[in-house]
DNA sequence: CTAATCACCGTAAACGTTTACGATGATGTC
DNA sequence: GACATCATCGTAAACGTTTACGGTGATTAG
């Protein structure tokens, strides 16, 4: 206590008062005995404050607990302490995976997120969506757009902050950049590892073609065969759903047309392919290997552990984040793509081995 | 065109203008020949302006794409439009699940949700994360807190604005409210479908005693068992995960100690015990009943098609953001509970049909 | 015909910061 | 000893709104 240059009794009755009103930069500097340009000097860590009264100014703020207005910095400065973040409605695994960290992330930049979604993936909808993230004040926004229609909109609206897009595949514009994990590489590396493991008759339980994320695995599907001189497998294009693969497999059965591999689009696809095969005394991988992706939370305890493609959210997200904040700050960053691994596990079977 | 009662040329030099600076309430004024005060009256729809004149400022608000700055209006007003959710990290179902539903619909009500989620549950940086929310000008602060020491941290810390907590069978104190769903029903419905079915030997493989949810079904398990007059089964309490679930199954298969029914805390849970169960050849649901807990995506399509207690996310959402709400605007709204549903699917066996 | 009422509108002040600029005293230089 | 330099600090204006108040002219009551 001894200390203490602050006047005791100037300060408990500001303490007193400031259970009414947020204390202000003023009331700091009162109670300092400095200027409110001083704090404010102290707040942003400017030159121009000896140690001493910096010091002390500190210790006022952390007595009085001031906290700056974030309002009132917003309006002077124009600048932003936000992120926005724009997703599908959907609870589907990859937008939530990449949503949570991109939080994560951002939070650890010192940005706040404000996150809304949008049910339709139409113009005006994700137009009205733009207009209130940047009505929050947010200095720049990132949206988490799976499905074409989306990005489509995102693509047609305009907007007075910088926007990024996580899109599986889709191109960039000049005022949206476009950003995503290389999925088609994942799913070269699910058809390859079938490929390695002898098979040759290769189907393909796709995921819907609205969704860039079904359009970019097919094509690496179709690329590794392609590359490996096979022949185009089947292909099926579904829903994501475990509800369509089982039964689309069940009618497959029927028709005595099962492949020797699948690789499926999604391990909740490959779910409802297990399920329909299991209960048609199909086995799983000794009669059919399948590969999901996604490597859902699970998916190691499926009957039989599934092999899957794995992608790094947490990669991806920095990464994002580094593009948008690069255009908010004004700096440029390269943009090193990301690749997914593959996990092995036990659905998929060596065929041949000794050849 | 006809009825274009702003001058062109004025309209014209603004909208250029507005390119490079943000057009603001007196920029409206201007071309709409009126006052910047009666512009703000039309934009908070107060009274005392014509007819005529609110139509011919709405119509310039939208030729200029004037926008109201969120910052300015909350400076001056100290009310916000936000509202903060404050999450643990884990990408669990349940926290997820009611992340979305609380952001949606905290958009039907006209509020953008900031969230940020804390890694550690620990008291400082609970405290950090509600001043960062708070500092973001939220007007009201709603946390996600399915694990104990969290909640306890959220109770300890200090907040200026309302905050209420999603917390499964925390109680509620003097600043922070407490609201969750039924769990403790969700998990008697699961065990008395059990004991409905002729079960008398119901084990229960609980969730982490660190979670409220944990413990939750562990009582409903436990207050099922003594109301039916059952002698308390065995109980092994684990960290929702299938590894846990996997490993303790396959030990209780050693020492041949399987029960005749098993209600699992989670429907991760219920996977490894099935899988183990399935390497073990004991049958799902002939040699052994089980019931899970969340419905999670795909569980209608396990091996077998999984029995379990599916939460309303949506209802518990509107709930609790109407509860806040209330406390942010000063009314009172009445708390009803919400309860789960079971799901009966395959994996639960009748015994003794003809008994 | 005067006064009161009313509908409508304009103006000043305030919200809590930041920023550009100017002022002060102390120190160093020749 | 006069002058320039420097570190430190104070002050005014601005950011874009809202709110409380005051002021018109037109309409109505007596």
């Amino acid at each position: 206590m001894a200390e203490m240059t602050v006047p005791h009794q100037a300060a408990e009755e500001l303490r007193v008062a400031s259970r009414r009103r947020k204390p202000t930069i003023n009331d700091v500097a009162d109670i300092a005995g400095v200027s409110f340009g001083t704090v404010s000097r102290v707040l942003n860590d400017a030159p121009d404050v000896s140690a001493a009264t910096r010091q002390r100014v500190l210790q006022v703020i952390k007595d009085i607990g001031y906290r700056r207005n974030r309002a009132a910095t917003a309006l002077v400065t124009s600048r932003s302490t936000s992120i926005g973040i724009l997703s599908d409605g959907s609870p589907r695994f990859g937008p939530v995976g990449t949503l949570m960290a991109l939080e994560n992330i951002a939070r650890k930049k010192g940005y706040a997120t404000t996150v809304i979604s949008v049910e339709q993936p139409y113009g005006e909808s994700v137009q009205a969506a733009l207009d209130t993230l940047d009505d929050t004040g947010v200095g720049g926004i990132i949206v988490i757009a799976p499905m074409v229609d989306m990005a489509a909109a995102v693509w047609n609206a305009s907007c007075r902050v910088p926007v990024e897009m996580i899109a599986a595949g889709a191109s960039s514009t000049p005022n949206v950049f476009t950003y995503s994990e290389n999925q088609e590489l994942g799913a070269r590396l699910a058809t390859q590892h079938l490929i390695d493991r002898g098979h040759t008759d290769i189907a393909h339980f796709a995921g819907s073609m609205d969704w860039f994320d079904g359009r970019v695995r097919k094509r690496g599907w179709e690329a590794a065969l392609r590359d490996a001189g096979l022949k185009p497998g089947l292909c099926l294009e579904g829903d994501w759903s475990p509800k369509w693969a089982y039964e689309t497999a069940l009618q497959l059965v029927r028709e005595n047309k099962v492949p020797q591999a699948i690789f499926a689009a999604s391990d909740h696809t490959a779910l409802g392919l297990i399920r329909a095969f299991a209960e048609s005394g199909i086995r799983v991988p000794e009669d059919v290997s399948v590969v999901g992706f996604d490597d859902i939370e699970g998916s190691d305890y499926f009957l039989p552990p599934l092999t899957t493609v794995r992608q790094d959210f947490p990669a991806l997200a920095l990464m994002s984040m580094e593009v948008l904040l690069g255009a908010i700050e004004g700096r440029d960053v390269d943009r090193t793509p990301i690749a997914p691994v593959l996990v092995v596990r036990d659905s998929t079977r060596q065929v041949s081995p000794h050849q």
